[in-house]
DNA sequence: GTGCGATTGAG
DNA sequence: TCAATCGCA
């Protein structure tokens, strides 16, 4: 009893010795720059100096294998923030744990008075955070937090009763409508500099005593200006590299969503301006219906009947189908961690089509291996393929992976990078008929939408 | 109510 | 041409 009484004064003293006048922390999430980001800039115009900090979530990457490409990219990029803020005076606080148990341990050792962060609409991040503002407030902490990720976020873009759009193209008029220079203009953060929270020294985890080994895979660079005016023509086909391979940057925040959408409107490239606007759709429609995240967006289509063949699911995994465009991309994201988009549509239609296997057992396996893989874009994306999504494809349509190769890589140039052996002896067999698989997947989806 | 138009198609 | 649906204003 009287040890127990005396711990928590010496806590208490401890607390007191430090810094009196306080601080604040800004979280760093899924926005990792120092420039344009909203809630750093709006902590660095607090009362308190700011001190940044990063959580190295274990509720996240307990899930993960060890060789996570991804877990490199962020360790490598928070290394480079923490380089940078140490050239200020000041550093980064970088934690290993889950968020409910490092939070009390670092208002033991601060004397924090507000936190700042940016809003995160999956899933996951929503119960995080609403457990935040429990924890925080009944410590009697501040908690303010931003739109930063996206232009318009949640109801900013909505019908005239208040409710949110479930189809993109009135969505997009209104959010093309809305946008103007305010909109895109960055946060100034450096010029704040001098309020960060000078202090030096602080320890740096291991990727390797977080159970992690640093990937050999390349990520992409930061230099799409140069693609923008041929976008709209040559985005389709898979041989040129000419999409701009923004989307791991955009789901860590190495990149602005205010300079991507400014350099868009400059280039006068709106079909790629639309493309960020998809991505800001898909976030709405997660906010709005995180049931999605899991289920069908349309209620009905949890009815199907899925085959879920494994053997088939692996084959698809290994780009083993028999189906050169759907091998191509399956083998190219499984080697580089990225596929192009317009074979992403092609292998998602192929799966939960053609192999009538679950679109939740695709979009899982992109999550695993996409390097930009993002939940609310991904999961639109194959539930837009699936057909049971937001202004889905009619369940009829059913892509041709045959007619697809023919129009979008008639030379085979890209099959031919990634599936060597095609036109040879060597090549599999498809996996199944197209047309047979046409008509099974009519049949089934026609039952479980009757 | 009522007209309009609908990402990335295929047989 | 399908084949007639559905979100939206």
């Amino acid at each position: 009893m009287r040890s127990e009484h005396s711990g928590v004064k010496s806590i208490e003293k401890e607390k007191s010795s430090s810094d009196n006048s306080g601080i604040s922390i800004l979280w760093f999430r899924r926005d990792l720059r120092l420039e344009d980001n909203a809630a750093f800039y709006h902590a660095l115009k607090s009362n308190f100096p700011v001190l940044p900090l990063f959580i190295f979530d274990k509720n996240i990457l307990d899930k993960l294998p060890e060789t996570d490409a991804r877990v490199t990219f962020i360790y490598d990029t928070i290394c480079d923030i923490k380089e940078e803020l140490q050239s200020k005076g000041s550093d980064l606080l970088i934690k290993y744990g889950k968020p409910e148990d490092v939070w009390p341990e670092v208002l033991k050792t601060y004397e924090v008075k507000e936190v700042y962060t940016n809003h995160d609409y999956e899933p996951y991040a929503r119960e995080r955070d609403d457990n935040m503002v429990e924890f925080l407030t009944s410590e009697k902490i501040t908690f303010k937090t931003f739109k930063d990720q996206v232009i318009f976020e949640k109801g900013e873009i909505s019908k005239a009763d208040k409710t949110p759009y479930t189809v993109f193209t009135p969505f997009y008029k209104q959010w093309h409508a809305k946008l103007n220079d305010f909109y895109t203009k960055p946060y100034p953060t450096t010029k704040y500099f001098k309020n960060l929270f000078q202090t030096k020294n602080l320890s740096v985890p291991t990727l390797k005593e977080m159970g992690f080994e640093r990937s050999k895979l390349e990520f992409p660079k930061l230099n799409y200006k140069n693609k923008l005016a041929d976008y709209a023509k040559e985005r389709d086909y898979p041989a040129l590299d000419s999409t701009t391979h923004i989307g791991l940057h955009l789901r860590f925040g190495t990149l602005s969503i205010r300079k991507a959408a400014k350099d868009a409107i400059d280039a006068k490239s709106t079909v790629w301006l639309s493309e960020l606007a998809w991505r800001e759709f898909y976030m709405m429609i997660i906010w709005h219906f995180p049931y999605a995240a899991t289920n069908s967006f349309k209620k009905q289509y949890d009815k199907i009947k899925w085959r879920n063949d494994e053997k088939e699911f692996k084959s698809w995994c290994e780009g083993d189908t028999g189906y050169p465009l759907v091998d191509a991309g399956m083998r190219q994201m499984n080697e580089t961690g990225w596929m192009h988009n317009r074979v992403r549509m092609v292998v998602a239609s192929f799966l939960s089509k053609h192999l009538l296997i679950d679109w939740r057992w695709g979009e899982a396996y992109f999550a695993e291996k996409l390097l930009d893989y993002e939940m609310a874009s991904n999961v639109g994306g194959w539930q837009w393929a699936a057909g049971s999504g937001n202004d889905a494809a009619p369940y009829f349509r059913v892509f041709n992976p045959e007619l697809q190769m023919k129009r979008f890589d008639p030379k085979f140039e890209y099959i031919k990078k990634w599936v060597p052996e095609f036109g040879t002896k060597k090549y599999a067999q498809p996996l199944v008929e197209h047309t047979f698989a046409r008509e099974r997947v009519l049949k089934v989806f026609k039952e479980a939408l009757s």
